[in-house]
DNA sequence: TCCATGTCACTGGTTGGACCAGTTGAGACG
DNA sequence: CGTCTCAACTGGTCCAACCAGTGACATGGA
């Protein structure tokens, strides 16, 4: 609410911003609320509050952590901003995707290998859509576990909120689920322990859905 | 200050915790800082808060945000935890590092090539470990802007917080720094849109500094 | 004239109390 | 015994006041 009012507007950085009270009085709200919203832009790396001192806006760009994506996503951001966006979610996707994919295939314990393929197989098996998009979500949810990377985890924690802020549907990932053989050579290279070949299956499966740019 | 008393020690999972009020006059603070701290945790992803129903604690190793790490890292953490930490940051510095370099070497400019370059020459020239230290960190910051992806420029910002919440100083890593030629190698190949060089040479000089793993 | 100093009007930080608005469950009623 | 109502929770918001730092301005002495 105030975070789109403040930063994607006006107010560069280093700008002081307008004191607590005044921005309680301008904006119509108690103090309190607004102070509850500036210590979330705060912790959201948008602005360095400190007492006495007036709060000034930091350079997202450089202070900024990943969860500031979905908060771009979500106030209907500029127009050449947006596909930049999307290209950006979806390559980091890929290269996590992959790379966990790798250290899977290094240390996933025999219950997870077995599992993985297990749920490969009963994609690659069934023709509703709706069906694979589930088993697929479920597989991947498994190959960042078996990764054993936290940062892995979190960070794909909010790339897939990323994409239910964009509004995405499975269709967007459509070219990596109807490839059942791909996927299939994916968890098979993980269950054997092969983490170049879990890597490069990996890597061009989720390729895929990257989208295009024109440059 | 509460998110550690509240997660880490016991509450699991979908257990509800106290009401604001309680927690005020247990902690000893009012209802509004109590408040504060409740709005931050869940801005985190560790609770949920709902109108009228209780607070509930999450799966933060489901819904947490990338930013969870530097909060676990800060609160001398569970010793097994502490290296898996560690080891999980480089790894995805290693692995977005590397992307990096692959789309800096297909989509910088002019402008960003020659600086890129110039910086690795005038790093391989300088003999002190602090001068080369800070141009390294100018470097890289450069690739990542090449890179164009907004994506890995805010989970890197993360990630180098995240060293800072960790302590580390510049010898973590000192693989990379002292190895002069490899930094070139890797400037030529992003100077001379090489994307497969560059991915190469910023993956292998970038693992050097993943903690190694007794497994 | 110039610099050190103290004062004071700001800034954010914290608290208490009160009220509004949903949720929930226990008890009353059919 | 099932259903409905209501009261006692929950979080959401606001007002008013005070504490604690900061910084600039006015004032004094050298």
């Amino acid at each position: 609410m105030l975070r789109g009012a403040i930063l994607d507007g006006s107010y560069g950085p280093d700008t002081a911003l307008p004191s607590e009270r005044a921005l309680s009085e301008e904006l119509g709200a108690s103090r309190h609320a607004v102070r509850e919203a500036l210590k979330r832009l705060q912790q959201a790396g948008l602005i360095s509050i400190s007492q006495g001192g007036s709060t000034r806006v930091r350079d997202w760009r450089r202070h900024g952590g990943l969860d500031l994506m979905l908060a771009l996503g979500a106030e209907g951001e500029l127009p050449p901003e947006g596909l930049g966006l999307m290209r950006s979610l979806f390559e980091m996707r890929a290269s996590i995707g992959a790379d966990a994919a790798r250290l899977a295939a290094l240390r996933a314990d025999a219950a997870a290998r077995a599992e993985i393929e297990a749920r490969a197989a009963a994609l690659a098996a069934t023709g509703d859509l709706a069906a694979r998009t589930a088993i697929y979500d479920v597989l991947w949810d498994r190959v960042i576990d078996a990764a054993d990377n936290l940062a892995y985890r979190l960070a794909l924690n909010t790339l897939v909120a990323g994409q239910h802020v964009l509004s995405l549907d499975a269709s967007t990932v459509g070219a990596e689920i109807v490839d059942g053989p791909a996927i299939l050579a994916l968890a098979h290279a993980i269950a054997g322990a092969d983490p170049d070949r879990a890597h490069a299956a990996a890597r061009e499966l989720l390729q895929r859905s990257v989208p295009e740019t024109t440059s």
